[in-house]
Parts: structure tokens; C-alpha cells; sequence
RNA sequence: CGGGGAGUGGCUCAGCCUGGUAGAGCACCUGGUUCGGGACCAGGGGGUCGGAGGUUCAAAUCCUCUCUCCCCGACCA
């Protein structure tokens, strides 16, 4: 029943292989009660991972070989554009203090002390790293460009460790610095990165999207996140179903309606008594009108180098976007006002915030000021009591508006924008929301919003490091320049956990073969058939000769404990070697599709391999 | 850091309110019967009940403090 020579045979005796008999893989038949994500759950029924700590996460076996799997992908797509470093993971201060982040990472850094009492941390980025090897290494034009690379593990203090593997504290990453001569240079290292992350993705089986993204606090000038759709993500995605814009909710634009005006009861501000209508859903009730009519209000205050009172305002049917505020502002920080400060700066309760009447800082004033905040030479922005006032673009070109009047119970109608109030600064700090037209002109689709998990980050730092850690290369005319700078993440887990989330049932999970820490596993249905146990040897040693990765399902074990454990641990392919062996057959089940063929004995391999190059065909094409 | 929940054999949990010799299912070991979708029978091993202190004749159970983990929020280069 062989079809395999005896001189073959002995051969493929000789080939290494994966007895699951032998190997550790501590399949769990339910799932520890406080994994909550699906990825979660299945990672540690399926052997993958234990965890250690909140956000510290052993890898066992099968974990293990799925990251190396990964890695090996990043490292040869990376290879054909940079250069794989490979720097320390515990870092002294100094650099950090170069560039102003070892008191700008706050909390969310490791830090420790050695035994003479030096302060060192534990790295969660490499930026000042590498910028200080340019510093020291680069000294013309003619070295540049460079990519450099690295595989590693990054620490972070997060504030809430979560999901899994999705928020950890510590995690592997692919980070990489670039360093260009001028802005088109830089152009053209992020555009190298954007299409080998394509690529890496792509090979690793994951249904992404590229979107636009923050930036950053600094010189950002362009930002791009790849994303995976899962619910278990912390992102939110705006798309356009009709031009395929994309952005993070944070970055995001959207085209608004027209909105119908209310009609005027004077040609001035009016109070109008609303007891009790704090809420904007009730003053719109109150009044019949939309609560796009009403101006809404939300009082902050912002850190600079000091705390400063700030004001935003935005349409009665928006959501503020923090982290677009704090964008807009130029600010370390924001929080809500107190209940005090509420009272000192806005002089009313909150539910009747309002911007007619405030001590607003003038715009030109401002313009000076933010200035000398972001250097953190200002101290005082408002020593008469003034307020940052900040203004959402849609409030733009109204008129007419219902507002708080800074006064309990009372609000304010008639009132129109830029006659009855002014600002600091006009900015788009709302976030949008599904529905609302698509920004590109002439597309007129609807925006969707969606969750993601954000698997790669790529920006163009522009000249932050390179300027504060005095990177400087001659250029061809022997002048002194700064070279420019970007910077690019892989986070290596979150592949593995992204493509669990979107591929997984209540049996198990299946990984694409590229990833997966077996491409196939072959399970003697019952092993304490000799005859059937030869064939399983026989077959897994042929499907490793072909270069395919085989789990031999050796185990003592009823059938249907092995076709469960297989289908739990996120092996793409399974061959059953049982009942009609006698008659050459076997079966090749595709566990995406749960569907079981019978395939001749001797033409298994072949199918086998055709399934993982069709795969491979089907990923690159999409 | 604010709010909520949970810590009892490896896993999932019961017991706690009303103090009185620590339990179940799964997993593990031995023997037997089974053998294609998480088998069955019999026997067996394994738990300072997160930790410290207190109340009591007696604490998993009541009280105080503390540690850890999970969830929501804040936060998230």
C-alpha cells in the first residue's frame, strides 16, 4: 500500500520530524475566564501563549514558530531596503534628555537605575538610537540615503495592558529610521517603505488598509497606518466605499450638508429661559429645531508649558476629537475643566457653556504666543483671565445659532459666528461621523466607520532628531545641512493577532501557510494501527521532503480529540490517514473552508502544494 | 489614576450570605473496555482557599490592610 521505494524510504527516515506525540502543545478545552478578544482566547487554547503579568506574555512552541515565521518575512522584504541593526533594548538617559524625551515619554517608559546609580531605561523606541549613530557616522551627502533596520523588543509601560497579545508591555517590533538629504529623498525612502509593507502584509495573509494618519506632535508632514479590520481593535477607520479614502478617525474629513438656518427673532443675541435643558438634546426639543443649530461647548484646559484655559467649539451634533484638539492647539496635554475653573474663566455651569461675552485671546496674540509656548518660553497666556477660544470648521458661515448663555438656565439664540463671537483659532477638531460625505471632490460617497487594529505605521519625522541631536552632513557644495529623517513600525504580534481575528470560528482559528507554524498536519486517525502509523510516517516524511512544514499527529488519542485539537491551532491544511488507507485514499481537509476532499495517496503531496501556491497567488492579487 | 468585577488542585467553577474536617466537571496517573468529531468503567495523586493582620473555642466563610488579574474610562512614540 506503499508507493514509496525501499531506498526512499530509508531516506526519508532520515528527515527530522514533528511528532506531536513528543512536542509540547498544551491545547486547553475552554478558555482562561479573563481572555476576552477572540485572538486572545485562541492563543492560549491553542498552546500558543501563557501569560505572565498583565501585558507579559510567554511564547511557547507553536507561538514561537508562527513570530519566526513572521519575522522571516519582515526581515527578507526589509532586506531589499535597508539594513537589519541591532540595538540595545536597555539605554542609558542621555539621549533621551538630548532630545527632550526622557521627561516627554512621561510615564509610559521604563526606567531603572544601575548599580552606580546612573539612570538607564528600557527602550520603547529607537529614534535618539539611531540618530545618534548618524550623528556619530554620517559626514557627507554621499552616505545618504540610509535605511536602517531592526528586529526587537520594545518595552512600554502602557496605562492599561489589554486584549491579549493587541496592548502589551512588551513586544516585538520592526522599527526603521531613515535619513535622506532633502524632503524628495525622503519622499522617496517612505515610499520604499510603503510598498515593502505591502508586501509584507500581503505575504502574511492579511485583508489590510492603508490610511491616513496622524502624524505626530512634530514636523509630521505625512503619516500613513495599516490597518486590519477587527472589532477588537482600539482605531477607528472613516472609508470611503466609492474612492477608497481612508483615514483614521483622528485625521479624518469629511464634506457636510447644508444646514437650514433658523430664522432670525432679532438682529442680536436674545436670552431665552430653558430650565433645567443642560442637554443639548433638550434645548433642541425645546426649541423644535435640529441640534445642528446649537453651538456646542466643551471646556478644556490645555498644557503648555502651564495649564491654559481653552474653549471649543464645535456644531451641536458633533464629536470633539481630542486628539485633533490637541493637534490644532499645539499642546502637551488636555483635560476637562473643573467645576472651579469652570466657574473662574467661563463665569457658568457646564450645559450652558457659551462663547459670547468670554475674554477670548486674540488671534494675533495667540500666533506670538503659541510660538513661545511650543519652546516653552511663555509662561502666562491670559493674565486678565483670557481664553484660548478654538473654532471647528463647522461653524464656519452660520448664522442664527442657539448657544449656553454662561448663565444657569438660560441660553442665548440668535447668534452668528465671528458677528457675536470671535477666536483664537479656527481648526477642524470634530470627529467624523459614518454617513457624512466623502471629502474628495466630485466622489459624493458616504463615509463608512469601522474598527481596526493598526499593524504598521510609517511617517516622515521631518527634522525633529535629526536638528535637536545635531545630525549634519556636507552637502555638495561642502555646506553643513541637517539630514531629514522618517521612521517606520512593524508590530510583529499584532500580525499573528490580526490574522487570528479575521480568520477563526468557534472551533479554532487558520493561519495562512506563510505564517502558520505548520503548513500541514497529518493525523493517523488511530495510531494504534501499525499499518496506518506507517503510512502517516510515510506521507508526513514525503510532504517535508517537498519543503512543506508537517506536524505528525502521532498521538495516542481517539480521532476526534485530534480533529479537534487540529482545527483549534491554526494549521491551514490537515491529511487524514484512516479508514480508506487500505484503499489509497486519504483526505486533504482545507480548514478555511472545512471542506474534505479524497485524494489519492500518492498525489497528496502534490495537491498539498498546489493549495499553498494558490494561496500565495490569491494574496498577491488582492 | 477614577469606576466596576475577580482571586478556592493545571483549566472552568461551586462553597462564602447564615463560621464547624475543602468540593464538582475537565486535565493528570494505574488497570480494563473502546477507537472518525473533545469515550466509558474502576481505582488513585494533587489545594498554606492570593498575602498579612485581627475577631472567635473554631475562619475559604466575618473585619482591616495589602498584592495581583480582568473590564470600562482616562492614557496610548
Amino acid at each position: 500500500m506503499s508507493c514509496v521505494c525501499v531506498v526512499g524510504r530509508e531516506s526519508l527516515r532520515a528527515l527530522f520530524m514533528h511528532r506531536w506525540s513528543k512536542l509540547f502543545i498544551p491545547t486547553l478545552r475552554e478558555a482562561p475566564a479573563d481572555a476576552e478578544v477572540a485572538s486572545h482566547r485562541l492563543l492560549v487554547r491553542a498552546g500558543y501563549i501563557r501569560q505572565l503579568g498583565a501585558g507579559i506574555y510567554n511564547y511557547l512552541f507553536l507561538g514561537q514558530r508562527s513570530l519566526n515565521k513572521i519575522i522571516a518575512i519582515v526581515r527578507q522584504e526589509m532586506d531589499k531596503i535597508g539594513q537589519e541593526f541591532y540595538l540595545p533594548g536597555i539605554l542609558p538617559k542621555e539621549p533621551w534628555v538630548e532630545s527632550g524625551r526622557w521627561t516627554g515619554m512621561g510615564e509610559n517608559m521604563f526606567r531603572l537605575k544601575d548599580r552606580k546609580g546612573a539612570d538607564l531605561c528600557l527602550g520603547m523606541t529607537h529614534e535618539e538610537i539611531m540618530t545618534s549613530i548618524a550623528r556619530n557616522e554620517l559626514r557627507s551627502y554621499k552616505q545618504l540615503p540610509q535605511i536602517w533596520y531592526q528586529i526587537q523588543t520594545k518595552f512600554r509601560d502602557e496605562p492599561r495592558p489589554k486584549s491579549g497579545l493587541l496592548r502589551v508591555r512588551q513586544f516585538t517590533m520592526k522599527d526603521s529610521y531613515s535619513f535622506d538629504i532633502d524632503a524628495a529623498g525622503l519622499d522617496k525612502s517612505f515610499d520604499l517603505h510603503d510598498g515593502v509593507y505591502r508586501t509584507i502584509f500581503t505575504r502574511c495573509g492579511l485583508k489590510f488598509v492603508v490610511v491616513e494618519a496622524d502624524s505626530g506632535s512634530m514636523g509630521g508632514s505625512q503619516s500613513q497606518e495599516f490597518m486590519v479590520y477587527t472589532e477588537a481593535g482600539e482605531d477607528f477607520i472613516a472609508s470611503c466605499p466609492v474612492c477608497g479614502y481612508a483615514a483614521n478617525l483622528e485625521k479624518a474629513i469629511s464634506r457636510l450638508e447644508p444646514v437650514t438656518e433658523l430664522e432670525p427673532t432679532a438682529d442680536k443675541p436674545e436670552e431665552i429661559y430653558t430650565p433645567g435643558m443642560g442637554a443639548i438634546a433638550d434645548i433642541a426639543a425645546f426649541l423644535k429645531m435640529s441640534p445642528a443649530n446649537d453651538i456646542k461647548c466643551v471646556a478644556y484646559m490645555a498644557l503648555f508649558k502651564d495649564w491654559q484655559p481653552v474653549a471649543a467649539f464645535l456644531r451641536g451634533d458633533h464629536d470633539l476629537n481630542e486628539t485633533k484638539l490637541l493637534r490644532a492647539l499645539g499642546a502637551r496635554e488636555v483635560r476637562f475643566m473643573t467645576g472651579e475653573e469652570l466657574a473662574l474663566y467661563m463665569r457658568g455651569p457646564a450645559g450652558y457653556l457659551g462663547p459670547v461675552g468670554l475674554n477670548i485671546v486674540g488671534a494675533s496674540k495667540w500666533k506670538f504666543t503659541h510660538e513661545e509656548l511650543l519652546k516653552g518660553e511663555s509662561k502666562d497666556v491670559n493674565p486678565m483671565g483670557e481664553i484660548i477660544a478654538i473654532v471647528d470648521h463647522g461653524l464656519e458661515g452660520r448664522k442664527n445659532m442657539v448657544c449656553g448663555a454662561n448663565k444657569l438656565d438660560y441660553h442665548l439664540r440668535n447668534v452668528t459666528p465671528g458677528r457675536d463671537f470671535g477666536w483664537t483659532l479656527l481648526a477642524d477638531i470634530r470627529s467624523v461621523n459614518e454617513g457624512e460625505g466623502c471629502p474628495k471632490d466630485h466622489c459624493g460617497g458616504k463615509l463608512v466607520v469601522g474598527k481596526a487594529v493598526e499593524v504598521g505605521h510609517i511617517f516622515k519625522l521631518g527634522y525633529k532628531y535629526s536638528e535637536s541631536m545635531g545630525v549634519r552632513v556636507l552637502d555638495v557644495n561642502g555646506k553643513e545641512v541637517t539630514p531629514i529623517m522618517g521612521s517606520y513600525g512593524i508590530g510583529i504580534e499584532r500580525i499573528l493577532t490580526a490574522a487570528i481575528e479575521q480568520s477563526n470560528d468557534a472551533n479554532g482559528f487558520w493561519l495562512p501557510t506563510s505564517i502558520a507554524p505548520f503548513a500541514v498536519v497529518v493525523t493517523i486517525t488511530n495510531a494504534a494501527d501499525a499499518a496506518l502509523r506507517e503510512t502517516g510516517e510515510m506521507l508526513a516524511a514525503e510532504l517535508e521532503a517537498a519543503g512543506l512544514d508537517v506536524l505528525l499527529d502521532d498521538r495516542d488519542e481517539r480521532a476526534g480529540v485530534k480533529f479537534k485539537d487540529a482545527d483549534l491551532i491554526g494549521i491551514p491544511y490537515r491529511i487524514n490517514v484512516g479508514k480508506k488507507a487500505g484503499s489509497g485514499q486519504v483526505e486533504l481537509v482545507a480548514r478555511a473552508k472545512a471542506a474534505s476532499t479524497d485524494v489519492a495517496m500518492g498525489e497528496v503531496v502534490a495537491h498539498v502544494k498546489q493549495r499553498v501556491e494558490e494561496e500565495q497567488l490569491l494574496a498577491s492579487s488582492s
